[in-house]
DNA sequence: TTGCTTACGTGACCTACATCACATTCTAAA
DNA sequence: TTTAGAATGTGATGTAGGTCACGTAAGCAA
């Protein structure tokens, strides 16, 4: 399916919108491919794009004394990502994204955001509801941070996302986990 | 001042509304008072509502095991709380909301929040803005989490609210910085 | 093929923090 | 004012997970 289709379906399932203004909605948003590795934000970037991910994978970063990579989010296809952060306060990056896989990504600048929302009142409901659903997904790992050990909080990814096991590299998890990787391969081998 | 002008100052700076307008928005909160212990949310509950702080200090915390208490929010003044999660998807409460201190909302419920977010395209605005920075916050807070170790958190916690270390009891805010009071008694008596 | 880089496993040791135990305040109700 | 229950400090000890070190295997470019 292309990804006109899959974000038409995937705003549909929460507002209604007739024809033409999809059309409009979607001519606000930009197609881009990239490359296994490629960078889509980087630290003390400007940032003005948010991404629907509509094929692959990619992660979003965060990078400690340029040591220890810190996972916050796999996104995989119709999840969204960017450095909401930079993106709302107009600042610099201080989180990456990047591609795991191959990715295909719909773009949309801050600016159309913003103007799509204000011109459509069910496109300003579809982002709330969207980001709702982002918060509350938040604040159930930052609990699972704080209640669960590292074995639990990887038991948890794997029944959530059982294709992560094979797709990403386990250092990966292990960033997301926020264990070493050594710790992670003790903890499966032990299982 | 009044509960109604604090509400209507914290949304102006957001959007624009006509004084008929808040009126009407207004008419949808219902204001509470609750005494110092009164339990708002708890485990288990149907939840229909959210809140809004007009004064006091409420805490919004998860318990494991009925045993830790993990704190995910301290809710000051012009801060909303609720379990959104079972707010959202019409579940059962799986987290609790009380008062630190004597406090007064203002509560709406799920439903009316909805309505006149629908009905006026300025407060689904307000609405959206509102979540996303509830969503930049907890996305900051999980980072904080993966990456700093309890005397960060510590100082990062004090220097964001100054006013909690007086107002709110030590084990309250081990609670919230997810180490056991015995190590936050330690850390601030090396400091 | 050869080499080079990245991924992954595993042992030895270290550290931050939890847990338990007990003492000392503080606070609010009787 | 008395007193029971919270809140807090502090020592002794246990443990999850980090760090360092080294080895093997797998992918990839020349």
């Amino acid at each position: 399916m292309e990804a006109k289709e899959i974000l038409r379906q995937y705003i549909s399932k929460i507002v209604l919108l007739s024809d033409e203004q999809f059309e409009y909605v979607f001519s606000h948003f930009k197609p881009l491919t990239f490359k296994k590795g490629q960078v889509i934000i980087s630290e003390g970037d400007q940032v003005d794009c948010e991404y629907f991910v509509v094929s692959g994978c990619l992660k979003t970063f965060f990078i400690n004394d340029e040591i220890k990579m810190y996972i916050l989010q796999f996104s995989m296809p119709t999840w969204w990502t960017s450095d909401y952060n930079a993106l709302y306060n107009d600042t610099k990056a201080t989180i990456n994204v990047d591609c795991i896989t191959d990715a295909e990504v719909l773009c949309i600048s801050n600016k159309d955001r913003e103007k799509i929302c204000s011109e459509i009142h069910q496109i300003e409901h579809f982002f709330r509801w969207r980001t709702n659903k982002g918060y509350v997904a938040s604040q159930k790992r930052l609990l699972s941070f704080m209640n669960n050990d590292a074995k639990k909080r990887y038991e948890e990814l794997l029944a959530l996302y059982p294709q992560l096991y094979n797709l990403v590299p386990k250092h990966l998890i292990a960033a997301y986990l926020g264990v070493s990787r050594e710790t992670l391969s003790r903890l499966y081998s032990s299982h």
